[in-house]
DNA sequence: CTTGACCTTGTACCTGGCTACAGGGTGTAG
DNA sequence: CTACACCCTGTAGCCAGGTACAAGGTCAAG
């Protein structure tokens, strides 16, 4: 029972059958072993990744960017420092992520409390006070 | 000097100067006023919103998103509830990317500490403990 | 021993988000 | 008054990330 065909895989990730051999294709899911009639032989450690690859998705990884996250989990024969390296690497770009989705909920926030508010009907700021936080360190 | 060229607004806003007419077709920025011989007019404004766009996506919104968020501060003449209920619920989405790239971070630390550490190589599981918290509240 | 729902491969197509022309007008510097 | 760097419109092309066949093989249920 922790053997998936590319169906099940599929249901079980919530995409679309022809995705998996797409992910396989680019790389972002290995070559699974096949069944003596040429099936692919999916395991639940495939349901994980699939599902890490659409959520990273949804926060902006590119599959490209996704493939270099996953592969930091698949060779330990590297280096561990450069392992670390990169992972401090893209620890980086998500806490960037991180802030900029603070701001964005801020400002938000502050819309929300100038429509409950009663005066004149709001001016709305969404954008502003959200663009010197560039690059700034 | 408040008055910016398409050109000038590409520059300022870090994008294609195509793009630029790209929004203006997609409905994210507005129909610009034109000078007199046909030259479309920008404000800081749009800086300020070309700006919001290109880190909303790299956020993972897409244009459509982008374009409903904007629309937020945009309509006053909309009912203040109905504005701070969308509102509400994009801060919802929010929050849920926020978590998901603090589980994410999480999991890349503890990799790191793992890669840190003498032991033998480590088995490095960035996607361990990280499927449950889907749609779990 | 066939039906139906699966699986295989290869290849073509689609959508979103740009990006690049072509063919022409504008505007300021020398 | 001509260069040159900009602007205009329309339309075509490009890349990422899928999706959709067609033509055929597999397998469990009846």
């Amino acid at each position: 029972m922790n053997q998936l065909t590319r169906g099940e895989l599929a249901r079980q990730g919530q995409v679309h059958i022809e995705t998996i051999r797409y992910y396989e294709r680019r790389g972002l899911l290995p070559k699974p072993p096949r069944s003596h009639s040429g099936y692919r032989i999916f395991s639940r450690e495939d349901v994980r990744r699939v599902r890490f690859i659409k959520r990273a998705q949804e926060l902006g990884f590119s599959l490209k960017e996704i493939k270099e996250l996953l592969a930091l989990q698949i060779e330990p024969h590297t280096s561990r420092a450069a392992v670390r390296q990169r992972a401090e690497a893209k620890i980086a770009d998500i806490d960037q992520k991180i802030k900029t989705l603070r701001a964005m909920r801020e400002n938000l926030a502050r819309l929300v409390a100038a429509c409950s508010g009663r005066g004149p009907i709001c001016g709305c700021p969404i954008l502003r006070g959200f663009e010197q936080e560039e690059e700034a360190e």
